[in-house]
RNA sequence: GGAGAGAUGGCCGAGUGGUCGAAGGCACUCCCCUGCUAAGGGAGCAUGCGGUCAAAAACUGCAUCGAGGGUUCGAAUCCCUCUCUCUCCGCCA
């Protein structure tokens, strides 16, 4: 949510930052509302100061046993029209509330003007790709060829877009999440968490998923209480964690990880990526969320993008970094860096990373905020970052890292992780 | 699932219809005293949203005592609904 201060002041500069990004901003509704807004929250306000006033009167005239009659009176006529006033009040702030609601963040002064991922800016590229001298296969091949992925029988169970994962395979996923895990604990500094799964609207309101994009999460009704939903990153329950709450300005940074699946209904993204664990209605990520002083966002953006590197560093996997334009980015962020990772099986560099500063956006949301030694309680800055999504890991690994018999050779990092294996074979 | 207790400011905690935005304490900030890793004295110290304003400061108004409704001229205080927490029982991984 942006500042209503900034829409108040600043409205053309809004509009034309807001414009980069290819919102198109109701204008005229909004100041429409601002007026009314503030003519009645003038009269709403003034009418409560004289009933104020009057009860105060009958208090003390009660208390000198004098007689008030007309005062109630008077009153009781200040409170009809107070009534009617203070209804019309509620509806135009709900109604400007959801206006706000719906507005995306602003872009930083660093972002590149652009429409599409076209305009993207690569930033670095790190690692080569390696050049196979056989066709390399994609990941599905190469899983099933192993007889470690079944697709069949995942939509046996729960129809498209969902994946089963066997043996050695399977236990290379789990490395995958300890690995990453252990590296953000202990070389990042990050406080590792679990995390619910299923969470309030009001959380997902903090972090920006709703009310827009509900379409994209998968809600689970109860009977006798509100929905819960199932989060789409461990940034919603991580960033969530300062909701409502004032923390001290020594207790930042907070550096938090966790490694969580992740449910999204991608409802609009049909006919993309259908094969393959590329996009899914599930899948594993370790996420990483810092909540930051505001003088130290940019820095703690660049410093989160390089630990999310490090994973695929480490990995021994070619990508890119990718600084988003104005029309690429989420509606919350700021800035945000993608990581490409090389896919030679697509012979192309796919996202598998996508780290973000929000600036205060989430924080006013969820009125997350620190208080310094003097100040008054001030906005913290979130950031979040995936630390990495632990499926399209494995789909790197599996074809960065394949020989020609269709085996694949596990990177050093993680044979600790699998037993000492160091080379996935038929069926293990 | 059953029975009971509770929810107040950064924290602890008082307050059962009227000068209560809320005593007291802790923490914090400033000042004084002391002269030593203590203590004492004084002052200040909630948040949100408006208005005056270019803005800040300042002043001022309104709201907020778990949430939402209700009663009343007036609600932290009375009534209703809900949520959460704690204790006991049941069930359970």
């Amino acid at each position: 949510m942006l500042d209503v201060q900034l829409l108040r002041n600043q409205l053309d500069d809004v509009i034309h930052r807001l414009q980069q990004r290819h919102f198109k901003f109701d204008v005229d509704r909004f100041t429409t509302l601002e007026q009314e807004r503030k003519q009645v929250q003038m009269k709403t306000q003034e009418l409560q100061s004289q009933r104020n006033s009057l009860s105060k009167e009958i208090g003390q005239a009660k208390a000198q046993r004098q007689e008030a009659d007309h005062l109630m009176q008077q009153a009781t006529l200040i409170n009809e029209e107070l009534d009617e006033a203070s209804q019309k009040l509620t509806v135009i702030q709900k109604e400007l509330e959801e206006l706000l609601l719906g507005i995306p963040n602003l872009p930083h002064v660093s972002v590149p003007v652009g429409e599409s991922a076209d305009q993207n800016v690569e930033v670095r590229r790190v690692g080569t790709p390696k050049v196979f001298n056989f066709t390399p296969k994609d990941h599905v091949d190469l899983g099933e060829g192993l007889a470690l992925m079944d697709f069949n029988r995942a939509s046996l169970l729960s129809g498209a877009r969902f994946s089963v994962l066997k043996g050695s395979l399977a236990r290379l996923h789990r490395a995958l999440t300890q690995f990453m895990l252990d590296t953000h604990t202990t070389e990042h500094g990050y406080q590792e968490a679990y995390v619910p799964y299923l969470v309030s609207a009001n959380t997902l309101r903090g972090t920006g998923q709703l009310p827009k994009f509900e379409a994209d999460l998968f809600k689970v009704p109860r009977e006798e209480a509100e929905p819960l939903y199932l989060i789409p990153t461990a940034e919603v329950p991580l960033t969530n964690f300062v909701q409502d709450t004032i923390v001290d300005e020594q207790a930042l940074p907070l550096r938090l990880t966790a490694h969580t699946p992740c449910f999204r209904s991608e409802a609009g993204s049909y006919g993309r990526d259908v094969r393959g664990l590329i996009r899914q209605h599930q899948f594993d990520k370790v996420e990483l969320v810092q909540i930051v002083h505001p003088d130290k966002s940019y820095d703690a953006l660049e410093e989160l993008t390089s630990h999310a590197e490090a994973i695929l560093q480490r990995l021994e996997l070619p990508y890119r970094v990718m600084l988003l334009c104005t029309g690429d980015m989420g509606a919350g962020a700021t800035k945000t860096y993608d990581l490409e990772v090389w896919l030679p099986g697509q012979n192309a560099y796919r996202e598998i990373s996508s780290c973000s500063n929000c600036e205060g956006y989430q924080a006013r949301r969820m009125q997350a905020r620190f208080r310094s030694q003097k100040n008054k309680p001030e906005l913290v800055h979130t950031l979040n970052g995936s630390g990495v999504a632990v499926g399209r890991a494995l789909v790197a690994i599996l074809e960065n890292h394949q020989n020609e018999d269709g085996s694949i050779n596990i990177p050093k990092a993680l044979q600790p992780y699998m037993g000492g294996i160091s080379v996935l074979t038929m069926g293990k």
